[in-house]
DNA sequence: AATATGAGTTCCGTATAGCGGAATTAGAGG
DNA sequence: CCTCTAATTCCGCTATACGGAACTCATATT
């Protein structure tokens, strides 16, 4: 996650294309995306691992060029508007969003709870869209929400249709963020993955929020480039396992068997 | 706009504050902001002046930390997935958004026109939401779609509701950035800024694209630390300066009321 | 007042990271 | 096979970014 993980920074000799001073202030932007909204020199330090200094000058940049904004009462800093645009010129390109909301909205409907999609990014599922009805409890996530990869249905789900040698990088990445909870989370993903080839969704049933329940089905593009990944979450008194077994599973994977169709439509 | 514009560099002696690396960076980045999604490193060396080495470099280190992402086939680059987290991360924030949502998609249901609302980031007027009658015509802009401040409606409703001293500053900029048109430009501005005196709103008609109209009420943050614009636009055959005159622009300025005092209450 | 604490900024000598012009490679076309 | 165009790599140079230490500037604490 930070530079230093770089391989070619690992491997001895450096690596005169890679632009360390680049890799570090990105390093301090990305912070920002984490739940905390706004945050100081300190904390920033405390997250990326620079010295203090180094990350005085690496804010003092951003602000003068708007990239982050600065609080004078509190000396600390958010993100400058720029990301706003960034952000949304990016979806706005998701076709994919438009083919499948009519059928997320009627899922979200029918089963009375949140359908999601979602993509990789780094160490997390993004959500790029969510639907559900008005009446829905539990968590509310929003677009852009991001929630870990080994607890959570949409994460498994993704590790399922990842080529084997991708998904023993990712996770052995995941097992060294968190050495000590590994035996368990490992339980969770091969469970998971049992649950894919048999079934073709999996869950993940209270073990990122205790309340929360979910099932996923990946989605694999056509070209192999990209996997998507459809949810549906709710209360865990509301989603029983047996109503994804017999219900909801086999929903969500024509749903995502349809949009798969309309999508190689849409591209030839 | 480019790392040479910061007022620091310019003056003489070096900032040894700025880290000039990382500038150069972002303004790779951002080149990806603008109606292109896909760039070659020619292309960026062009918009950016770098020399094409440090291109290279610069497209290496961003591809190197997911933040862009390769197409090998025809070798270019575009925005990696990060942003849209980065980017709705922002968004959840604004609590203008919550409040002013049921008031605008009412009069877009009422003006069966688009109604937004924007804010400004650099040279550009970015929306950060927009409703419309699912009958609407014309041109449809999306949130996080950037507009230009000069010849658009909501352009010239921040402009009015600038700081004299920053709407000079920003106005040289625009002048400096397309001399030619500036005589025209600025006549439009000007005439913004008597109907805007004089009523409180002003206009865009057919000055941005041929076939639009658009009037625009901005917003100050009662602590003026934020400007926002509320418009309403539309196809120029569907909405008339009569229209807008006597009907729409009182409507958007009770809006803007409206949600002010939301607003203010809200942050007792 | 005096002292401590904690966060942020600035200083400054140094090593080196990043620079960019030039050479090289890779591809696409004719 | 040659010509163009674009991207990459090389490499010597020096400006640049680094980071430990010193310095501010608040805000508590006694």
């Amino acid at each position: 996650m930070t530079t230093a993980d770089n391989e070619a920074v690992q491997s001895g000799d450096k690596d005169r294309k890679f632009i360390s001073a680049l890799a570090r202030g990105l390093d301090v932007l990305v912070c920002f995306m984490s739940s905390d909204r706004v945050l100081g020199n300190q904390e920033i330090a405390k997250r990326t691992g620079l010295p203090k200094s180094t990350v005085s000058r690496v804010t003092y940049t951003l602000t003068e060029l708007g990239y982050l904004r600065y609080f004078m009462d509190q000396n600390k800093y958010c993100l400058g508007k720029t990301f706003i645009g960034l952000g949304y010129s990016m979806l706005a390109q998701m076709h994919i969003r438009r083919i499948a909301r009519p059928l997320m909205q009627s899922l979200a409907e029918y089963t009375q709870a949140s359908v999601n999609l979602g993509i990789r990014d780094r160490q997390n599922m993004v959500y790029i869209d969510t639907y559900r009805n008005s009446s829905t409890f539990t968590v509310q996530l929003d677009v852009g929400s991001q929630i870990p990869i080994a607890t959570t249905s949409m994460g498994r789900a993704y590790l399922c249709a990842l080529p084997e040698m991708e998904r023993i990088k990712l996770m052995g990445q995941i097992r060294k963020s968190d050495e000590h909870s590994w035996p368990n989370i490992k339980l969770g993903i091969e469970q998971a993955m049992v649950d894919f080839k048999k079934k073709g969704f999996c869950y993940s049933l209270g073990e990122w929020r205790e309340e929360v329940n979910a099932i996923s089905v990946p989605l694999v593009a056509s070209d192999n480039s990209e996997i998507m990944v459809f949810s549906c979450s709710g209360a865990s008194f509301q989603l029983t396992s047996e109503m994804f077994e017999k219900d909801i599973g086999p929903r969500l994977q024509n749903l995502v068997g349809n949009v798969k169709t309309a999508l190689s439509h849409l591209k030839v």
